[in-house]
DNA sequence: GCCGAATTTGCAATAATGTTGCAAGTTTTT
DNA sequence: AAAAACTTGCAACATTATTGCAAATTCGGC
C-alpha cells in the first residue's frame, strides 16, 4: 500500500494529491529539502502557497522537522519514528556537504548534551556540521 | 580612540560612517542581531542595501559570525578574538531564549566534537540550544 | 590639506520569498 | 448521496534580497 498515504492517515490528515506528492518527494530524496527544492522537483505543478501550507502542516504533525541554516532558507527532512504533533524528538546531527551541497540527517549521531551556565534551561538543541560528505570525500 | 574605528582598521576596511554605526550597534548590544534588528536600531537611517553589504563584508573579514536559525533569518554576532578573513574560529554554543527571544553567544561553552560515520570529514560545527535564559528563568 | 584613484553608498529597478482572504474544489463524515 | 469539514489555487499584497550605476566618500601620495 501507499506509504505516503499511510503516513498521512497515521497522523490524522486528509489524504490529498498534493500532500501525497510532497511526501513522496521526501521519501525518495535522501537529503533535506527546501521549499524551493520541492517546488522544482514536483512533477505536477503545485501552487507555492500549497507547498508553504503543506510543509507547515507536516511540521506541526511531526512528519517532518526543520533544519536551521545560515542562508535565509529552512530545510526540511522526514522525522524518523517517535515524533508527534506538537512534540518533536529529533535530536540527531545534520551534516551539510560543502561540495555537493546536500544536507543529510545523521540519525545515529545524537546531539550531545552540553553544560550550560547557571540559570539556563535547555529545551532542545540542534547541531549542524559542515564539511565533506562520504560521497564527495574521494 | 574609537573602538569601532580600530576594528575596521585592524581588518583593513575603509572607515565609513555606516560601518562604524553598525559596528557600534553590535558593540552595544549583548545578543545577536538580524538585518531587521539593525535596520530598526540605527539612529541615522541606513539604506537596506548598505546593511546587507556591510554585514557580508564583516562576515568575510571575520568581524562577525552567522548563527543559523529555523525562521528564514540569519543572526549575526561579533566574533571574539582570533577570527580572520576567510577563516572563522567561532566554535561556541548559541542560546536562543524562547521567552525573550534573545540570542546569546555562550563564549565559554564549546561545541563538542561528535563521532561522524566513516568518510565524513567535518570542517566546522554549529550548535544552537533553545530554552529559557537566566533572565527569564525566574 | 589637496587631488586622483579606489572604494563605498544610496537609489531605482527587479527578483525572490512569504502571507492572507476567499471562492471553488476535494475529502471526510453522516 | 448529501452535508460538513477541510484543502486548494488564485489574486492581491507584503516583505526580503539582489544588481547596476551614478554620486559621494575615503584613501594614499604628494
Ligand atoms: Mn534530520
Ligand atoms: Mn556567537
Ligand atoms: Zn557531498
Ligand atoms: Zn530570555
Amino acid at each position: 500500500m501507499d506509504q505516503s498515504k499511510n503516513i498521512l492517515k497515521r497522523n490524522g490528515l486528509s489524504i490529498t494529491e498534493g500532500r501525497k506528492l510532497i511526501l513522496e518527494i521526501f521519501l525518495q530524496s535522501m537529503g533535506a529539502l527546501s521549499h524551493a527544492d520541492i517546488e522544482k522537483s514536483a512533477s505536477v505543478s503545485l501552487d507555492r502557497v500549497t507547498i508553504y501550507r503543506t510543509l507547515q502542516t507536516f511540521v506541526d504533525s511531526g512528519i517532518i522537522h526543520q533544519i536551521p541554516t545560515t542562508d535565509n532558507t529552512i530545510l526540511y527532512a522526514l522525522c524518523k519514528d517517535s515524533c508527534e504533533a506538537g512534540h518533536h524528538h529529533d535530536n540527531h546531527v545534520h551534516f551539510i556537504c560543502m561540495e555537493c551541497e546536500k544536507t543529510i540527517c545523521m540519525d545515529e549521531v545524537i546531539v550531545p548534551k552540553v553544560q550550560l551556565p547557571k540559570g539556563f534551561e535547555p529545551v532542545n538543541a540542534a547541531m549542524v556540521v559542515k564539511g565533506m560528505c562520504s560521497d564527495c570525500h574521494n
